[in-house]
DNA sequence: GCCGAGTCGTTGCACGCGCAACTTTTGCGG
DNA sequence: CCGCAAAAGTTGCGCGTGCAACGACTCGGC
C-alpha cells in the first residue's frame, strides 16, 4: 500500500524493513480477504435466518455432550465480551433455538441450552453451511496450501496466545 | 424466528463432505485469527491515537499522487459504506490528519485530503506498525509459508469477485 | 460462622457501521 | 434546451459490540 514512501523521519535509527512483493501480497491478501469471505459466508447463512456469530453459538453447544455450556466458557469460545455473548443470545432464546437455564451447582452461572428446536435448525443448516465453506474457500485451494494455512494460522495464535499471557 | 428457509437450488441429499482434519485446521485458524490478530494490530497503534481503519485511509491517501481521494473511490479502496466512510473521515478531519474540499470539476464530489500533519503522524507511525505487521505475523513464517498465502488469498478473491459479478 | 475478594451475568452508554431516504449535481436522450 | 435517470455525499435510524458499573453468588482465611 505504502509505495510511495520516502525515508521516515523520526525512526529511532532503525532501518525499517519494508515488506517484500511476497511479504506485501501476503498481507494485503490478509486484509482484503477478511471482510469479502466473511460476507460471502454470512450471505449464504441468509436462508436460515442466521449470522455467523449466531451458527459458531449452535456449533459450539451442539459440540457438547449435554448441548449446554456456561456463558463464560462459551463467550471465551466464541472470544467474545460477558455483555455481547448475552446480547447474541437474546435473540437466539427469543428464536426459540437456544434456552437459558440457570445452573443448580453454582446460582451465579446462566447455562446456555441447545433446544430441539436449535439442534434441528443447526442439522438442516450445517450441511448449506459447509458447502459455503468449502466453495468459498477450502475447495479454492490445493492440498499443500492447506496445509501451509493450517501450520500458518498455528504459529500466529500460538505467538498471540503467548504475548497475551505475558500482559496478564 | 426468522426460519424463512426455502431450501434454495439446492437438491436434497447430497452426501455432505465434511471436512477433513487438515482443512480444518486451516478453516478453523482462518476463523480464529480474524480477531486476535486484528486486536495485537488496533492495539499497537494505540499510542499513535489510530485505529487498523484510519490507518488504512492515511495509507491509501498517501499512495496517491496528490494525497487525495474522492469519497466513493476511497470507499471503495476500503471496502466501506458511504455513510461509513463519512463518519470515519469526522474523526481524522477533527484530528487535522484529513481535510474535506469540494471538487473544482465536479460538485457532487468532496475530496479528503491528507494534510501536512496527516502525512507527518502517518510517517511517524508507519515504522511503528510495519514492525506490528512483521512481528505478529509476517516474520512468524518462512518464505513458503508466505508464498503458499498469498496465493490462497489471490485465489479466494478472485473467486468472490466473479460471483459479485455473477449478482450484479 | 463471617467477611472480603473474586467470579458470573446483565444493563447503561458510546462507538462504528450498513441501509434507506434525501439533496445536489451531472450527463444523456429526446 | 428540457427532463429525467444516475451518481455523490450526508443524515436518521437500527444493530451489534466493548467497557464500566452493578447485583448476585461463591470461596477461602480467620
Amino acid at each position: 500500500m505504502a509505495s510511495s514512501q520516502r525515508t521516515s523521519s523520526t525512526g529511532p535509527t532503525e532501518p525499517t524493513r519494508w515488506l517484500g512483493a511476497a511479504e506485501m501480497r501476503a498481507w494485503r491478501g490478509w486484509v482484503d480477504t477478511i471482510g469479502p469471505l466473511s460476507a460471502a459466508l454470512e450471505a449464504d447463512l441468509v436462508p436460515f435466518g442466521l449470522t455467523n456469530g449466531d451458527y459458531e453459538v449452535l456449533a459450539w453447544l451442539s459440540d457438547t455432550p449435554d448441548a449446554q455450556m456456561r456463558m463464560c466458557d462459551l463467550a471465551e469460545r466464541l472470544r467474545l465480551s460477558p455483555s455481547g455473548l448475552t446480547r447474541r443470545l437474546d435473540g437466539l432464546v427469543t428464536n426459540g433455538l437456544v434456552s437459558r437455564e440457570p445452573s443448580a451447582d453454582d446460582r451465579r452461572v446462566m447455562l446456555a441450552r441447545l433446544t430441539p428446536a436449535g439442534r434441528a435448525h443447526l442439522e438442516r443448516t450445517a450441511p448449506h453451511h459447509l458447502d459455503s465453506v468449502r466453495r468459498h474457500f477450502i475447495d479454492l485451494l490445493d492440498p499443500a496450501e492447506i496445509d501451509a494455512l493450517g501450520r500458518a494460522f498455528d504459529k500466529v495464535r500460538a505467538h498471540l496466545r503467548g504475548e497475551q499471557n505475558d500482559r496478564s
